[in-house]
DNA sequence: CATGAATGAGAATTCATTCAT
DNA sequence: AATGAATGAATTCTCATTCAT
C-alpha cells in the first residue's frame, strides 16, 4: 500500500520502453514503417495507443530510437576492448558477427536499411552521438589497413563497407523463393575475411 | 482547328505520361514516397490532381511505373546487342555506365533503393515482366563467369552485385559534408573492372 | 460537360468560404471555441470534416479569419467617407451602430471578446493589417477630441473606449434572467453621445 | 515523530490547496485554461497529477474554485464593515483598490475575464453563493446612488460598472508595446472617483 | 483532355482521469 | 497523502480518390 519508490518506477519505465522498442522493430520490419499505424503497434503490444506517447514523443522519435539502438548494437560488435585500435582478430570477429546477424535477422535489416535511407532520416540522426561513433568506426578501419600495409587504405575501407552493405541489399531483395544459399553467403564471408584478416 | 488525329492524341498522352513519371521520380526522391502527396505532386507538375488519375490508376501504380521504367533502363545498359551472350566489353561498359549514373543521379538511387525495399513493393513487382529480365541478367552473368573460367561463378555474381549495390548504399548515406571523393569512386570502379573484365 | 472556368471556381470558393466563416462564428459563439470540434462544425454546416481544411489551414486559422473579418466590419462602421477625419455626425453614427449591433448580436460579442483575449490570440493577430487599422481608429479619435477642445484628448479616448467595451462586458455576463433593459442601454448610449457629439 | 494531529493535517491540506490554486491561476493566466494540461500544471507545481485530484474533483472544479476565490476577494474590498450600507469613503476605497489591483496583476485579469466569459462557465457559477454576493453588490450600489440623489441610480450603476470593466478590457488587449501610461490610468481613476464619491 | 471541390476513412496525437502501489 | 503509469475517448488533421462540370 505504500507508494512506489523512484526506483520501482524506473524499472517499470525501462522495461516498458524496451518492450515498445522491440515490438515496434518487429512491426516496422514486417509491415513497413509507413504502413504501420500507432493503433496497430499498440494492438500488437497489447497496450493503449496513448501509452506509446508516454515513452516516445512521436512515431518519428520512436523510429529514431530504434535506429539509434540498432546502430549502437552494431558498433558494440566492433573494437570490443575499446582500446581504439583494431586487431586482426577483432575485425574478423566483427565481420563474422555481422554476417550471422544478417542471416538470422533479415527483417531487421530490411527495415533498418529501408529506414535509414528515407529522406529526412539522416537529418534526424545528425548530431546524434551514434553518428560520431560511426565516424570512429571508419577511421579505426583506415588505421588498420594502413598498419597492414595496404596501398590505398581508404579504398579498402570503401571496398569492405560496400561488400557488407551490398550483401545486405542482395539478401533483402532477392526473391525469397530463390534464396541465396547459406553456404554461398559463407563463401562470400570467407572471401572477405581472407582479403582483410 | 481540325480535330486531332488518333496519332496526335497518342503523342500528347505519351509526353504527358513521361512528364508525370519524371516529376514523380523527382519528388519521391527528394521528399520520400510516403511524405509526398498527390496534391504536392500535381502542384510540382503544374497539373490538376485529377489528371494524374487519368494516366495512372493510383499512387501505387504510379510508383510501380517508375520502378519498372527505372529497372528497364538499367537492363537496357546490359547486353546491348540482345544476343543473350555477355561479352567482356559489354560487361565493362555496363559497369562504367552504372557507376556514372550513380554519380550523377544520386537522388534517383536514393529513391529507387528506398522504394524497392519497402515491404509490399516486392509483392507488387512479382510477375511483372521486368523481374524475369532481372533473372536473365543474373543467369547471363553467371554464364559469363563460367566461360571466363572462374572457380565458383555464382560467388562472383554475388560479389559483383554486392559491390555495385554496396557502393550505391555508401553513396546514399555517407554524410554529404564528407562526400566520397570522385577519384575514389573511380578507383573502386577500376578495381571491379580489373577483377571481372 | 465542359470543364468549369477559373471564374466559376472562384465563385464556388468564395461562397463556401463565407458559409464556413458564418457557421463557425455561429457555433464558436454559442458553444465556445474550445468546446467546438471540427466534427461538430462540419456537421453543423452539412459538409465533410476535410473540406474545412480545404479552406483554412487549421482550426486556429479559421478563428483568426473570423476575428479579422469581425474587426474589419467594426472598422467599416467608422470614418465612412474615408477622408481620415472624423466628423461629429460620423462618431455619433458609429456609436449608435455599435450599440445596436451589441444589442442584436450578443452571442457574437461573447465569442468575439472571449476569443480576442485568449492568450496567444494577440500574437496571432500581430502584424495583421487589421491591427494597423485599429491604431488608425485611436489616432483619429484623438484628433477629433483635440479639435473639439477637450483638455486631455487621450483621456477621452480611454473613457469612450472603456465605456463601450465595458457595456459589452456587462451585456455578456449579466445573468440573462435579469437582462439589462433595452431602454437602460438606450440611456447609456445617449449619455455617451451627449458627452462626445 | 508523534502522529500528526487532526489540526496539523488541516493546516497541511489548506496550504497545499492554496498552492495549487495559485499555481493554477498563474498557468491558466499565462497559457490559457484550454491550452494548459493537468500534466503541465502538476509539473509547474512540482507535484504529481494524482495529487491535484486529491484536492479538486476535476479540472473544471479547480477552475471554479479559482473564480470563486477571485470574486470573493473583490467582494471583500467592498462594504468592509458589513453593515449592508455603502459609505462614500468605502466606495472610493473600493474603486482605488480595484484599480491598483488591475494595474499590478494584469495576467490575473486577463485570465479572469477570459475565463468568466467562456460559454458554460456562467452555468457553472449559477447558484453559487458568490453570485448572490454580486447581486448584493449591485443593489448596495444602487441604494448608494439613490441616497446621493442621482436621477437614475441604475444608469449610474451601469456607468460605473462599465467604466471599470471597460478599463480592464483595454488594459488586456492594448498592445504591450504601447501600454497605457500609468498616469493616464490614474486620471481615469480620479475621474470616476470625482463622479461618484 | 482537364479541373479542383468535395469526400471520408483513417492517421497521429492529446489529455483528463483512474488506480495500483 | 502522494505518485506516475496506464487508459481511451475525443480531437485535429491528412490525403488518396471521386466526380460534376
Amino acid at each position: 500500500m505504500s507508494p512506489r519508490t523512484q526506483k520501482q518506477f524506473e524499472v517499470i519505465r525501462e522495461s516498458r520502453r524496451t518492450q515498445i522498442l522491440n515490438g515496434a522493430l518487429d512491426l516496422f520490419a514486417t509491415e513497413g514503417y509507413g504502413h504501420c499505424s500507432i493503433a496497430a503497434l499498440a494492438n500488437h503490444l497489447g497496450i493503449s495507443k496513448g501509452l506509446m506517447y508516454n515513452y516516445f514523443e512521436s512515431k518519428e522519435q520512436l523510429l529514431l530510437a530504434i535506429i539509434e539502438r540498432g546502430l549502437s548494437e552494431i558498433m558494440d560488435l566492433f573494437d570490443p576492448d575499446h582500446d581504439g585500435v583494431l586487431k586482426s582478430s577483432e575485425l574478423v570477429n566483427f565481420i563474422r558477427k555481422v554476417f550471422s546477424t544478417m542471416r538470422s535477422d533479415q527483417n531487421y535489416w530490411i527495415m533498418f536499411i529501408g529506414v535509414i535511407i528515407q529522406p529526412g532520416v539522416r537529418e534526424l540522426l545528425r548530431d546524434k552521438p551514434i553518428v560520431h561513433q560511426m565516424e570512429r568506426f571508419t577511421s579505426m578501419l583506415r588505421d588498420y589497413f594502413e598498419r597492414k600495409g595496404f596501398e590505398d587504405p581508404y579504398l579498402e575501407v570503401l571496398t569492405l563497407s560496400a561488400m557488407i552493405e551490398g550483401l545486405g541489399m542482395l539478401l533483402i531483395y532477392t526473391d525469397p523463393s530463390i534464396r541465396i544459399p547459406d553456404e554461398m553467403i559463407q563463401k562470400f564471408e570467407n572471401r572477405i575475411v581472407e582479403m582483410y584478416k
